[in-house]
DNA sequence: TTTTTAATTGAAAACAATTTTCACTAATTA
DNA sequence: TAATTAGTGAAAATTGTTTTCAATTAAAAA
């Protein structure tokens, strides 16, 4: 919200409710997913509304897309520099990690494919520690 | 084509023609794309049957669905075992790679998360040497 | 505090992408 | 060759997202 604020938008109940839905949300939420949640607590709400406070929070690097083999649609609050998602596949929890070192492999890559290597997406998929419980039983 | 008969589809104009486009691109292409290439060379073709035989092609893993910053709906040939991709962020070239070794990185974040890591996407993004060519004029 | 202002809102309409329906066509099998 | 049935394209339906616009409201000014 101060982030917002900063950048001259106003403070709105709509934007208030839908930034704290992605605050809290371990898992990334698309626009109907945060609407659904957000009338629970706003009940006059509107659709559009959520997708407008996504565009923004997008803009500022205050959530980020994330890309699912089941979809791109949904969104994730946390980010900050470079830093990479892990999936739980199950549930959908979402953490982030960094300290990647993928020089050699671009250097190599590079190498064999006379491409300028600039930016890289890794995400890693697996089953969370809750869900792990869940299935031994 | 062998492999879609080999799986009891019959060989189909519209078919013939999607599957030769997409071998054929160096770039991945999207539904819309595909149409309008096909159309120069089978006017009637309909984009629905390029919708269908995407679907078809995907299911058989002969083709490959592309995440990239602009969009995830463009495909590309080509796809066989654990492969990643390499694209250039100008024209679209894509390539693949493989011998990525995350094994260390995959240890130390399963250990930090708890998380039982099962698959991994990576994507290296950058200039092709044509791109790179044509950029320095 | 009250008034002014312009950004923001939500409903409805418009738009874009994809999927479904259905009568017809054509690839494969007998 | 004829029979079968998968596959086709046009049109309609559906889904997800964006635009429009009059009304509302947060923030600035008085
Ligand atoms: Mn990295
Ligand atoms: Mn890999
Ligand atoms: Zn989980
Ligand atoms: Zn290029």
């Amino acid at each position: 919200m101060e982030c917002l604020q900063a950048n001259g938008y106003r403070l709105t109940n709509p934007r208030r409710i839908t930034v704290e839905i992605l605050a809290n949300s371990k898992r990334p939420l698309n626009a109907s997913e945060i609407y659904q949640l957000a009338k629970e607590q706003y009940a006059k709400i509107g659709l559009v509304s959520v997708y407008r406070t996504i565009e923004k929070l997008e803009e500022l690097n205050l959530i980020q897309r994330v890309h699912k083999p089941e979809g791109c649609h949904a969104y994730i609050a946390g980010f900050t520099g470079h830093q990479h998602l892990l999936i739980c596949t199950k549930c959908g929890k979402t953490e982030f990690f960094e300290g990647d070192d993928l020089q050699q492999l671009i250097a190599r890559v590079s190498l064999e494919s006379n491409f300028i290597i600039q930016d890289h997406w890794l995400t890693l998929f697996g089953i969370c520690s809750d869900c792990q419980q869940k299935q031994s039983h």
